[in-house]
DNA sequence: CTTTAAAATCGTAATATACTGATAAGACGA
DNA sequence: TCGTCTTATCAGTATATTACGATTTTAAAG
């Protein structure tokens, strides 16, 4: 694969982590699955914010929305992406 | 600790690396420390861009620079910075 | 002191990201 | 079908980041 693209893709999933809310959207999620109105609760912040920061990490394939009924719950689905925030926030 | 300023700043450390030049500058850096020009040569961008970026990343104390007469030699000096690049680059 | 090379900073235009209210779409139960 | 709950998308503005030429600063060398 070509270096600089490379370097892009990976710094497009740093870009999409690099964020305080979607950082606690993403260790939230790691722990237990959670639908939009819980995270909002949590978050304390416009449904359309918290909808707008899980497209982000969506489009990124970072995590993933499973239909459960009415809500929808989101898991984080890349790998790397959780040995990251393991060595991120744990030091 | 608070919370909302530990994701405040670990997104801090990211939104500096969520940049496809400065993960090459990093990456570069981790391996031989290196001075501007170098890096300017290999990365074929202008001088002050090249300042820039390393300006960003010096501010989050992510890299550290000597001066060896008449260039300064950068190197990486957080060590969650060079684990986070070892997760990051080898997945 | 003056010159020169290297690196930092400034100014600014272009681009990207963030936030939020309003609206739309989807699923479910009455 | 209608109303309601949940989530997504849109539109607009505000804010931040990026890139790069021009200028300034720094320090070594003469």
């Amino acid at each position: 694969m070509n270096k600089v693209q490379q370097y892009e893709e990976k710094a497009e999933i740093l870009k999409a982590l690099a964020h305080p809310i979607r950082l606690c959207i993403v260790e939230g999620l790691i722990n237990n699955e959670c639908n939009v109105t819980r995270m909002r609760e949590c978050l304390d912040l416009p449904q359309s914010t918290v909808s707008q920061h899980l497209s982000i990490l969506k489009s990124r394939g970072i995590i993933r929305g499973r239909r459960k009924g009415t809500e929808i719950c989101y898991t984080v689905t890349s790998e790397l992406v959780k040995e990251l925030m393991k060595v991120l926030m744990n030091k």
